[in-house]
DNA sequence: TCCTTGTCTTGATGATTTTCGAATCAGCTA
DNA sequence: TAGCTGATTCGAAAATCATCAAGACAAGGA
């Protein structure tokens, strides 16, 4: 019951040009911020990682939580759900396992953002 | 006493191909989650946005911190040493004032690790 | 030399975050 | 139905963070 509602709720008109290009306005640089501060913890950093690489384009919580992290299963479920609730990853749950996959527009929408085109030194 | 050792200290050697494309190992992922968590408060974001969208390359610290943010003297100067010491702006003492500027090669790395090329629905 | 202005550091406090074990929920199979 | 396995939520402890007031530091001008 959460897909959908995650994937829209959480990013749905968050916006904006690169933030070399126009200042950011309160409003929406909360919500970026929340992104942000997803990505701002080393394993969520590499959960995200193991996600949007998995050759499948989903992977099963039961790969991530066997071995290679190296903290319990409440924990690594912890922070999958912060994630998904920044909008960044996207699961449901097959049968008995689940399965979680990314959401490229908004791992998009961060990367226009740093965009630095307009920068010098390029 | 301080630019060039920021801009240096804290990103040298990071690193990595989009999380997208390859699992990020432990090591450079604590690097670049120190740098995304900079990114993670709305008013570092507006910082960066503001310091990185400045038409002059750089913006004195006194066009900070007079209104506009709601926050006092010292919480910005704080938040500007956040950013510094994740190398993503670096910044010098002329006269009076103080000058802070962006350090694109680092908001650059953060935008490659987010490229989603490799991901479906372009 | 002293005062003023601009910026940063210190120290303290309240809020948030990370993490775990225990308990709970969801679905499968006997 | 009962029991099993996978995943999440709950509750609590420890660590980290955001913020401010007060003080310190730096540069320039009287």
């Amino acid at each position: 019951m959460s897909k959908q509602l995650v994937v829209l709720g959480a990013a749905e008109g968050v916006c904006c040009s690169p933030i070399a290009e126009q200042a950011l306005d309160a409003e929406h640089a909360a919500d970026l911020a929340r992104m942000f501060k997803a990505l701002g913890d080393p394993i969520r950093l590499r959960l995200l990682s193991r996600i949007t690489s998995a050759s499948a384009g989903e992977i099963c919580v039961c790969d991530l939580t066997s071995g290679e992290f190296d903290v319990s299963g409440p924990t690594i479920s912890h922070h999958l759900k912060v994630l998904r609730e920044a909008g960044l990853i996207a699961g449901d749950r097959r049968g008995t396992w689940v399965y979680y996959r990314p959401v490229p527009a908004n791992l998009r929408q961060l990367a226009a953002l740093l965009d630095t085109a307009a920068l010098p030194d390029a």
